[in-house]
DNA sequence: CATTTCACCTGGTGGC
DNA sequence: TGCCACCAGGTGAAAT
């Protein structure tokens, strides 16, 4: 489901709602080992850990947890652990009071003191879920570059010699972190660049254009919330408004909002991919 | 290695 | 109403 702007949504919300809050209770569905820990030492893990943090890292959502002995939960503190988020296509972590149905698909619910409860529900089980212990493990970190602090010159040499479309070389965690299908096509829209031509053969300027337009589109779509196109709910429940401005992801046959023409649909990479056939070169 | 394809899941939509 | 094909914001393993 969400890429970057609906993952710092969310991360955002939840930070708000858990910072300084105790993990009263963990329990995990047991529907395979869905997660990269499995789910008894997760639960384990999580038990009595307060979160001093929720940040977002590429399309991850990242707490830190502590045992919470400062005075002031969550100022300072070093954390001792991680609770790492992904949330797949169809993720969402939410947080409830704890009388609220509980959802089909719920997978994990940690209770919290203050009487909150954190629930992931994953219809299509793509979410990963983790718990890694920091002086076990290093903190996480993404693969990827992250595109909103990425330098021009790095960006560039992302790219370079390279054959694959752009838009898969977007899409492609490990070269850039946080780009899903929405914003790809967004950004390459706004830069007016065609999603198939060959990553290593845009210009200088092109690039420059590129990653301008990526940032700006990011931006954009945090401020408003991200975009909720079928089944994101943020922390609160409340939809994102970004689809609203949706230039030409899943327009295909409307007009471009530009120059009139119908928007197209082809595939690369095995995705649905939106563009403008004036706009674009 | 780089690149492409496909499986992993459930649910919604639209055609017949 | 039912059945079916197709689509979906992601990834990582397997194939090429």
């Amino acid at each position: 489901m969400p890429e970057l702007p609906e993952v710092e949504t969310i991360a955002r919300g939840v930070d708000a709602r858990v910072r300084g809050d105790r993990i009263v209770e963990a329990w995990f569905s047991g529907y395979r080992e869905p997660f990269k820990t499995g789910a008894a030492k997760q639960a384990k893990g999580l038990e009595d850990k307060v979160f001093l943090a929720v940040h977002r890292t590429g399309k991850h959502i990242v707490c830190e947890l502590g045992v919470g002995r400062s005075s002031a939960a969550g100022s300072g503190e070093e954390p001792t652990a991680q609770w790492i988020v992904h949330l797949g296509m169809t993720g969402r972590l939410l947080v409830t009071r704890p009388e609220a149905p509980v959802e089909a698909h719920t997978h994990a619910r940690l209770r919290l003191k203050s009487g909150r409860e954190v629930r992931f529900v994953d219809p299509r089980r793509f979410g990963r879920l983790e718990y890694r212990e920091l002086h076990r493990a290093k903190a996480f970190a993404g693969a990827g570059l992250e595109p909103l602090t990425v330098g021009e010159e790095e960006f560039a040499a992302l790219f370079r010699g390279r054959t694959l479309a752009i838009k898969a070389a977007l899409l492609n965690q490990s070269l850039l972190t946080g780009v899903g299908n929405i914003y790809a096509d967004e950004s390459l829209y706004r830069a007016g660049i065609r999603p198939r031509r060959a990553a290593g053969r845009l210009t200088r300027a092109e690039l420059r254009r590129l990653r301008r337009s990526l940032v700006e589109v990011l931006e954009h779509a945090i401020r408003l919330g991200g975009s909720s196109v079928s089944d994101y709910v943020d922390a609160e429940g409340v939809r994102g408004f970004f689809q609203l401005e949706h230039n030409v992801y899943q327009r295909a046959g409307e007009a471009c909002r530009r120059c009139g023409t119908a928007i197209r649909r082809i595939v690369v990479g095995g995705r649905s991919t939106h563009y403008c056939p004036v706009c674009q070169h």
